[in-house]
DNA sequence: TGCAAATATGCGTTTATACGAATATAGGCA
DNA sequence: TGCCTATATTCGTATAAACGCATATTTGCA
């Protein structure tokens, strides 16, 4: 059993790695990454960024360890950290699927009566 | 394959569901209704919280569906609505524990060298 | 040294969200 | 109706986070 002060930092700290996802500029960052490694104008590209609002978001990402990098050149890497995010995204996913089909389901029946 | 747009509003959507999920306050009470339902004012009191802020959280968590409720009289009951939740916070959790345990690594090794 | 490409940061503004304190609403019952 | 309990909302304020634009920093190379 845990105390009330130790949950709540728990607590905390599992807030400040879900206010790392409640974005959707980097959750796209993150399923882009999914698919392999890619440097910042590969991503600023894909996802039609502009270009420091690209770097902001990958540094929000990288403070909160959920992405790590590697330099050659001038050319930054950035790597997702570990798959289980996106596990854990897929999760949520399904979650809102459920919910979003059993709101039209009300909404049928709604209209049908 | 997605066209952008659509991603975009997925992203977003997933992003809201995540913001639900970013404060210390609505996780304790999620994993509080983990345990088993409870009404406005057992959460109030096992949380510590004051009672205003306790419905304010609960109403984040119930329209984003996180939540539903049943009312028996002046009693409004929560319930937690998809275990799968608590599924995706744990798996977080473990993402966060292993973040942690290798920068503890990474602090004894400056540590000792 | 000096330039070019890749990435990051500072600034000003706007929008969102949390909180406490006070107040409002809803249901049950005399 | 009128009161009590349970729950929700409003208000004012404070804090955080996003964006575009401009600029700074870092690295490689001539």
């Amino acid at each position: 059993m845990l105390n009330q002060t130790l949950k709540q930092e728990i607590s905390q700290l599992e807030a400040d790695f879900c206010s790392a996802l409640s974005d959707p500029n980097r959750l796209l960052l993150l399923y882009a990454l999914n698919d392999g490694p890619r440097n910042v104008t590969e991503l600023t590209n894909e996802l039609n960024l502009n270009q420091p609002t690209a770097s902001r978001h990958l540094k929000v990402l990288r403070e909160h360890g959920l992405v790590h990098t590697t330099r050659q050149g001038t050319t930054i890497t950035y790597e997702i950290s570990d798959r289980r995010l996106i596990q854990a995204l897929d999760l949520l996913r399904s979650v809102m699927r459920d919910r979003l089909a059993y709101r039209a389901g009300l909404m049928e029946e709604t209209v049908n009566s």
